[in-house]
DNA sequence: AACCTATAAGCATATATGCGCATACAGGAT
DNA sequence: ATCCTGTATGCGCATATATGCTTATAGGTT
């Protein structure tokens, strides 16, 4: 039951929920999470950790970058259900299709170098 | 995003994982919740609360009871996909269990007389 | 009417959570 | 070695959450 109240925790937040929304696309670098949901570079981080640490996620170093992505082997049975859940939620919502689309426009540099790109 | 948020929320919490897991087998009013998870009245009646505002349960009034019991025909679609989550995680849960044992035993008596009871 | 009884709601309090700021850490480049 | 860059973490603060105690509400009984 520990599992579960830490799995379902980490989705009852709306930043998670979009993370997860990018994530159920494809690998994504801290980078350009916080550039598709236009949120910084800590809030990016942690909330990926959060979701990492409630066993959603696996970690793959490359270079400087931290890629993050669903683990669907790893995880247990039961949350390919939440997942679904979540997906069927959030396929119709307005801030989940805008983080998408800034997701494609979304580069694979920084915070440091976002923060050049924007001036 | 914002009901999925709140259904979630409801969810991650231990008393209502394990109110749910009773309702999963049938109607409850809200003296035998609190006496299948041993605890205060307080408690049963919020977070029965909580997780009717979420959506998950309807309430049906009889005399003094009131008799909570899962809403599948009122909630969400993709709410039944939590429910499978949670059915499947709880499963082989030890405190289930003892709840579920001692929602048998449990009677439609309120606070009052279930202290008498103990006595 | 007065009195029980089952449930809900207000209040106070302890604990948990989310976030920004600043800083630490680690891989690459020079 | 130094410097830059992407990511992680410690700290403090504001807010949210869960709970118990007490009180209110409403249906039943006598």
């Amino acid at each position: 039951m520990h599992s579960l109240m830490k799995a379902l925790k980490a989705l009852s937040d709306e930043t998670r929920l979009r993370i997860l929304n990018l994530l159920l696309e494809r690998e994504c670098c801290v980078c350009e999470v916080m550039q598709a949901l236009n949120v910084s570079q800590t809030r990016a981080s942690r909330n990926l950790g959060i979701l990492y640490d409630a066993g959603f996620l696996k970690l793959r170093k490359e270079g400087l970058w931290s890629l993050y992505s669903i683990d669907r082997d790893g995880m247990p049975e039961y949350f390919t259900y939440l997942l679904e859940a979540a997906k069927k939620a959030l396929k119709d919502n307005r801030l989940a299709i805008q983080d998408s689309e800034r997701l494609m426009k979304a580069e694979r540099v920084g915070p440091g170098r976002v923060r050049r790109l924007r001036q």
